[in-house]
DNA sequence: TCTCATAATGAGGTATCTCTCATTACCTGA
DNA sequence: TCAGGTAATGAGAGATACCTCATTATGAGA
């Protein structure tokens, strides 16, 4: 019954790396024309297989719809959680994590665009997103950083306005939109316009030594 | 060439009325499914006419959509207008524009959802709906009433919280998700917390008087 | 009553998409 | 070499959508 040896020299069973070509021409398919603007046979045929292949290892398109985008919300959070994790004050976890979530997108751009895609077309992203930020919002509340009452209406602005910093930095803005982003998030969770842009800066500092 | 007399009785000519009667139906149902999730057979029954009348009066879908766009943006903005304008300060008309189309729209929920839906699959609203925005933030800054830097991130930020408020009140959330979301637009352009709620209380009150 | 422009009809051509399934290919251990 | 399980194929059934067009209905003035 269970799987007796892998086979040939593979380090990946076969049935694993099909599924990883399928997930990963799905990416590149959807990141370009969106979620619903993809096809499965298109997504067979960037996979270099058949129609009838994809429905061995999904279910359906919306299985691998979910299969993709928790692959890059997951690979965007373990790039910045060993950072975010050593940052101790509530408040500097917002402004890195904000800052950093943006950067990462606007670096690996295909991520960047799939989610700015799934935020329209896959409504089940926003937690995906939101997990880290309500941790990080919650650890500030807790420690007194934030005066705001913090509620889903907090948290829907919060993510619309990572949203739009993800959405300028693909259209050619600049890295300051993530710092700005950051700073309006401390804004929206009760603090002035100068404490916000004190504490960025002052968490960016932190990060960078943490960086080495 | 021209039309050389009404017939019957109509106030309106009977190409008006089958006009109007298509967009109507078009309003209720992409209210409801979104625009894509609208066909435009399904557009035709629901207005009690063949698939093909729909062809005499618009080009293809698209026209509709942005003519039913259009029509709800321009009755939101008419509908706070004499107000509005009446308002001197940019900071009060940011935080009265802001809490009155978010009003409107829970008021009107078809006008609300169509917005919704429209955010996410028909780009040009977002024109439509920062045309009345930009005015206001202009005019704040040009008093001086603002000290952030406007650019086309802010708009954009101020966008997605409006659209955060207008969802949250279509879910159920109460009236005071306007007055914070107009608070929040008045954080984002600069104001500490304190001071974009004594301005926003002080709006409510005028805006109160102006109306009667 | 007759004429004629305007209005409306709805079957159907073309396209695209999802998902199935009978068939074929591949590969490895015996 | 061969057997048997795994992997892959691709034609096509069944939906659904957009849009066209030859045809039919309507209704007001002559």
């Amino acid at each position: 019954m269970k799987r007796v040896k892998a086979s040939r020299s593979p380090r990946v069973s076969k049935r694993a790396r099909t599924r990883a070509r399928l997930t990963e021409a799905a990416l590149r398919l959807m990141a370009e024309s969106g979620i619903n603007g993809t096809s499965v046979s298109e997504i067979a045929a960037e996979a270099e297989l058949a129609n009838g292949t994809f429905y061995l290892y999904f279910r359906d398109k919306s299985e691998i719809v979910a299969a993709v985008c928790q692959a890059v919300t997951l690979a965007m959070h373990n790039e910045m959680n060993s950072v975010r994790l050593s940052l101790e004050d509530g408040a500097a976890r917002v402004a890195f994590g904000t800052q950093q979530f943006i950067a990462i997108a606007a670096a690996e751009p295909k991520w960047g665009r799939l989610l700015m895609w799934a935020f329209s077309e896959y409504a089940a992203i926003k937690e995906d997103v939101t997990r880290y930020m309500r941790m990080d919002v919650a650890l500030g509340v807790e420690q007194g950083r934030f005066t705001e009452p913090v509620d889903e209406f907090v948290i829907d602005t919060l993510l619309a306005i990572l949203r739009a910093g993800i959405s300028s930095r693909l259209d050619g803005a600049g890295a300051g939109v993530g710092a700005r982003a950051a700073e309006y998030h401390l804004r929206i969770l009760g603090m002035s316009a100068a404490e916000a842009h004190r504490v960025r800066v002052a968490t960016n500092k932190l990060a960078e030594r943490r960086n080495g």
